[in-house]
DNA sequence: ATTGAGATTGAGACTAAGTATCTATTAGAG
DNA sequence: CTCTAATAGATACTTAGTCTCAATCTCAAT
């Protein structure tokens, strides 16, 4: 009851639904994906390896996968909404360039356990929470600074 | 040099802008609202204060505002994003009910002096950062409780 | 106060992410 | 194998946000 494919169909199993031939082949190019995808990524893979999906079928699937905590979307640009696999429980948070858009994972007990204080104190029952954490890598803060 | 208009008018001349009676309009309509709002609530504002302004004017002073430091958005939902007023510097953080759409504000020392470290360990030179906690409010997590 | 160059506005066309709808097809329980 | 509810595909639709361009306005220099 490990793997991502038994995750999903109990998940499915649970809400009553089919695992069709489309819901696996989607779960599959996840994972043959790199850590973090968008929309686009996820369909045109599914697409090379079957020929043919429907973009609303995408669309369906991305919600049950989320609710199975097999993906979480992660920030949403201008341009559409970013997931990322999630391997075992691993949370964590990000690092944005808004300069060349890499992203730094980071996790930090200290926030973590901050969080859950905060949410004690007001009575608030979390289900989720996303720390980004925008600006300038290294890399291009160097940049900047020649610039400037 | 303390009030919203100084500060915006300081900053369009920095960027060669004109302050015009839109963004004048603008601006005060956005300190007639409540503390958070959207689109639709500072479109309205203002026309039913000017009578009549292009939402293209809206969308363009948004950004101006932002990087004046006056507002910033929060976060964006499925229906468009959701915008602060920034008053004075008092940073702080979100708890968001999922149920209710209610929002608790807060602000912990211990996270945002863990976040300046993560950022220092990473050499990456922050500008921004978000935190959202989606959840239950004590409200709604009690509802939730009863129902199940 | 006038003027002129460049900034800005308004109106609406446009783009694109995501949702809704409808019909033919499919999963899988019995 | 059969039957029914669930599903996929195709595409129309919705809507937040951007782009375009002619008409208008701002304000620094005169």
């Amino acid at each position: 009851m490990e793997n991502p494919r038994d995750i999903f169909i109990a998940h499915l199993r649970r809400k009553g639904l089919f695992l069709t031939r489309e819901r696996r082949l989607i779960l599959e190019a996840i994972f043959s994906l790199r850590k973090h995808f968008d929309f686009d990524e996820l369909y045109d893979t599914v697409k090379k390896r079957v020929g043919r999906v429907s973009r609303a079928t995408i669309y369906r699937t991305i919600p049950l996968l989320i609710d199975s905590g097999l993906i979480r979307d992660v920030f949403r640009g201008t341009s559409g909404t970013q997931y990322e696999q999630v391997r075992g429980l691993e949370h964590h948070d990000h690092l944005l360039c808004v300069s060349c858009g890499s992203y730094i994972e980071f996790k930090d007990e200290r926030i973590e356990r901050a969080q859950q204080e905060v949410c004690k104190k007001h009575g608030f029952v979390s289900v989720d929470h996303k720390l980004g954490i925008r600006g300038y890598c290294r890399k291009c803060a160097l940049i900047k600074r020649v610039k400037a």
